[in-house]
DNA sequence: CGCCGTTTCCCAATCGTTTCGGTTTTTCGC
DNA sequence: GCGAAAAACCGAAACGATTGGGAAACGGCG
């Protein structure tokens, strides 16, 4: 029942005392300011660490109120589409380690009231508790970017959000579509089938723009019929690869906005007895590990999730610091990666 | 060259004004306090969210230094085998989630220093940062655990730390693979290998005497020889599955301790020309999603990440709060799911 | 010796909140 | 109306750090 002797933090108060300094003095020492002899310095240095002192992190913020708060904020989509892939582990882990390296930490919630639920931004900015935010899943005309910006909250986005964006950003050239569809033409295909993520977000939107744009450039129609609107996963891209190769004039190709979906669309190749590449070529964009495994290897457009990460990183800390190390809008290309999943179209 | 007019965020202070109030009267009334009339309280109320009024995190913490900090934390492995595949984003995503939902945050750091370096922990701890921490990748004999339980900081872990371990943790059950091994003996197969991930890591050391117990129980021999000691990857699972698959006696089933591992021990027998089922059976663990979207669909033990993570999560919150909400304690079983990568053994 | 400039130190106020103890006001039974 | 209990309120002291404005201590110089 004895209540725990609350451990007792020594502040800087018993510093000072074991010193023989006043707290003045020894706050000064500790912070190197002029005004105090370098040989009280070193003395009042190792006296707090024999006490073992840390200062306390509230104090200081409260007394002064425009320190950093040393983290980042990053707000997981799960009500809507959750994030729960190799791409996204992978470029969580580019974005911590380049954080950590800054002496930062990342702040991790959850959208538990929608993706645009502007509550968690809220919360976080103004109990200071983070310096910026870094956004994923960007929106075309994202609500959260116009809050942010709108409390003069530094944050960079992973996609435009539109053309009158003014935050930093990493996103893919704009012709990143071109070398897969380029490829896929001079292997004679024509009907060539689109799984695109859900067009509200701001990187599909680009990718089907640049899909477009790659098919006129090779004097190809698009048809409507066959651009899917899936979502981020394999079953979806399993679904709708199943829908395109149930028609008749079904498509030589698949081209998928990520590695994920076109992991669908190979089993759905598979279990309608398609041989991909011989009857069905397909192709992935972001090459995470498991499209080299895959059956047969994925052909798809590399873009390191990691880097990605540090990079984005590295603009919000730009904003946040006033610096200006890195570009403030990065267009990535991405590598084209040829593996077994495409093909020769079939010669009707 | 105008200095922003730092946004004067409103006080206790400026809502006890307005109020009509005393700044004491204000606090409780916004605390709930006994001693405050109903419709002062709900005066008060209304004032402060007129005015936009937050607390002051940190004048209330200091004020107050026993009050939660309403967030875990938790570090990634980077410098030694980083986390970066399906199942640690689902993972991360149950943390997450779960978190949310009791309104903390999740703060992530990185392990620059290595596995064990214990500074990650320190820091956070002693400022306060944290109310705990969920370690994952946990060792045997864990140096995190051994310093966190001696700082007498709150902690759970993914998978046992050795016996001793008086920290709440999950993990599998302790005959994780019979339920594998057995289903591949029925099958015929009598010389199994196995890719294991590395000993040090406490999963992977119960897994492997799982693995040895149920080879036992079916009178089975264990080939030392047999038995890798992989990491966490594709790649690693289809270099050391192409070593196997090299030899003269070469096995007839392979099991690996997670899905990666089994997805590159399909791809190395694709490479050297042996079918699966039908030569080699392969299996995994996890049941990540790619699992079913492999070729052959890959034969697993099912274990959700993201209830392992909101499990943890609770286990953690019980030990913060003093409450008793879930086992301390929680051996999952993990569910056998049977696809086409395992198959009967070839009559030699 | 007095004056002044450095160097080194300290007092006290402050950040925004909670809370202990005391003070005023209201209520109400008689 | 009286007195006392109950209800509602308030002043001031913390929490631990930073910092502006002095104030000693010390030499050097005329």
């Amino acid at each position: 029942m004895a209540v725990n002797e609350p451990s007792p933090r020594p502040t800087l108060r018993h510093v000072a005392k074991a010193a023989g300094l006043s707290v003045t003095q020894a706050s000064r020492a500790l912070n190197d300011h002029w005004d105090v002899a370098e040989t009280t310095k070193a003395h009042v240095r190792k006296v707090a660490s024999e006490l073992g002192y840390i200062p306390n992190l509230e104090a200081r913020r409260l007394k002064m109120p425009n320190s950093r708060a040393e983290a980042i904020g990053l707000v997981l989509p799960q009500a809507e589409l959750r994030f729960s892939d190799a791409f996204f582990a992978e470029l969580l882990s580019g974005i911590v380690e380049e954080a950590s390296r800054a002496g930062r930490e990342v702040r991790l919630t959850s959208s538990l009231g929608g993706a645009d639920d502007p509550e968690p931004y809220r919360q976080a900015v103004r109990s200071r508790q983070v310096d910026g935010f870094i956004l994923v899943r960007t929106l075309m005309e994202d609500p959260r970017a116009e809050l942010l910006a709108k409390m003069e909250v530094p944050f960079v986005t992973f996609g435009r959000d539109g053309d009158r964006c003014d935050a930093p950003f990493v996103d893919d050239a704009d012709d990143s579509m071109a070398a897969i569809v380029d490829h896929l033409v001079a292997l004679g295909h024509r009907r060539i089938a689109c799984l695109a993520e859900p067009r509200r977000f701001a990187k599909a939107w680009y990718r089907l723009r640049s899909f477009r744009q790659a098919m006129e450039a090779n004097d190809l129609p698009v048809d409507e019929e066959l651009i899917a609107e899936a979502d981020f996963h394999e079953d979806s891209g399993y679904r709708w690869t199943k829908g395109f190769l149930d028609r008749d004039d079904r498509p030589s190709a698949v081209v998928a906005f990520n590695d994920l979906l076109a992991f669908g669309a190979l089993t759905a190749a598979r279990d309608v007895g398609l041989r991909v590449p011989e009857d069905l070529s397909v192709t992935g964009f972001d090459d995470i590990p498991a499209a080299r495994h895959a059956s047969p290897g994925l052909t798809t457009l590399r873009q390191s999730a990691s880097e990605v990460g540090s990079m984005l990183c590295r603009q919000l800390f730009d904003v946040v610091d006033g610096t200006d190390t890195v570009e403030r809008h990065v267009l990535l290309r991405p590598e084209f990666v040829q593996r077994g999943s495409t093909g020769p179209a079939a010669s009707t």
